[in-house]
DNA sequence: CAAAATATATACAGACTGGTCTATATTAAT
DNA sequence: ATTAATATAGACCAGTCTGTATATATTTTG
């Protein structure tokens, strides 16, 4: 692939940033710009479809970074519960390390654009679909019935959703912890240990 | 109390509507008076704080109406996990009802706004404190060990919230109503039934 | 080397943003 | 009735928003 003009990338690294932190609407393509150093024209080069493209583009390569940490900790780790306790405590850390102020990269973008936004809420879709299935694998491979595995698995990444939205408003990495050790334990019951 | 000005009550209930569905930045002021009637003079005279002022106003009294709601539903079941379920099923029948755009009340706006702008992410720890007191108390009369009963309750709020966006991404109730059955068990087998 | 595609760079447009300001009603207190 | 407080009304401002248009580089292809 390679001679990919070298500003979509930095464009779409700066989108990915500044919408965690401030939203979809709360973030003007000039901050991206500015941030990546990239001029308009090449923005509408990369993105003709304006905010919306970009705003999907952004939601699907958080979205990958996530599956790849995930898939990443699935190894790292033997059990689903461990897997679990291993990325809630490293959200915890990060969300500390940001004040609190960088959450879910796509929950935010999300919100305000499901489901009106086509092409957004895809990108959603296919990233929280991936995220479950990671979970899912580790758990039928750890054992547990597959259709409990399925539901399990919702349950997980609904818990990480919300709980990133508790610990933003309480300033504080409990909610995450907290969850995430509760979800963990019905999920090592669940494999019949 | 009475002789209030007619106009800030309609601010206020337009501001709700609005934010749920659009989110704080997406939600101009100049909707917001539109939709309420009001000219934009009783906005700054109500809420000299402006648009903050009104997002924190929103966000507590969207926060209470669903405290209300809870504790109505904590009445009228005699179980905890009976509660979840009976919420669960309204904001299920809700979401649909809306084609999936009203969401959380406060959610969109507290991940906008949190925890950087002070008095909206204080109304909105406000609200999940009492949220999660009323399904705290009714573990703890259902016999939950307190201790067990606080981290129960703080786990369905945060499953409710994330189950909120995966709904509306999916356009469905299922992750509302799935994650909310499994919660629910969880909490029925807590308190030793 | 020339033509074509790809990419970069700004200037600009029209609509909308939150917020301030001043003027005018309306109600309450003296 | 007069003053004071409360509330309503909308014009206005400076700044920002997304998006378009046009011009210039840079690379790739024939």
């Amino acid at each position: 692939m390679a001679p990919t003009g070298k500003h979509r990338e930095t464009i779409l690294t700066a989108a990915v940033s500044l919408f965690r932190r401030r939203g979809y609407s709360g973030t003007g393509l000039a901050e991206i710009l500015s941030e990546s150093g990239a001029p308009k024209g090449s923005l509408y080069h990369y993105f003709p479809g304006g905010k919306t493209e970009i705003g999907a583009a952004a939601v699907s390569a958080a979205g990958g970074q996530v599956t790849r940490t995930l898939k990443a900790l699935a190894e790292a780790h033997d059990t689903p519960e461990a897997l679990l306790r291993a990325y809630a405590a490293q959200l915890a850390a990060w969300m500390e390390q940001s004040q609190w102020r960088s959450g879910c990269p796509i929950a935010t973008v999300l919100l305000e654009t499901a489901p009106q936004e086509d092409r957004i809420t895809k990108a959603g879709a296919d990233a929280f679909s991936e995220w479950t299935r990671v979970f899912e694998d580790a758990m039928i491979q750890s054992s547990v019935p597959p259709e409990r595995a399925r539901s399990l698995a919702r349950l997980a990444i609904a818990t990480i959703e919300g709980s990133l939205i508790l610990s933003r408003v309480e300033r504080s990495s409990d909610p995450i912890l907290s969850s995430a050790e509760t979800v963990a334990e019905l999920i090592a019951s669940a494999r019949g240990r």
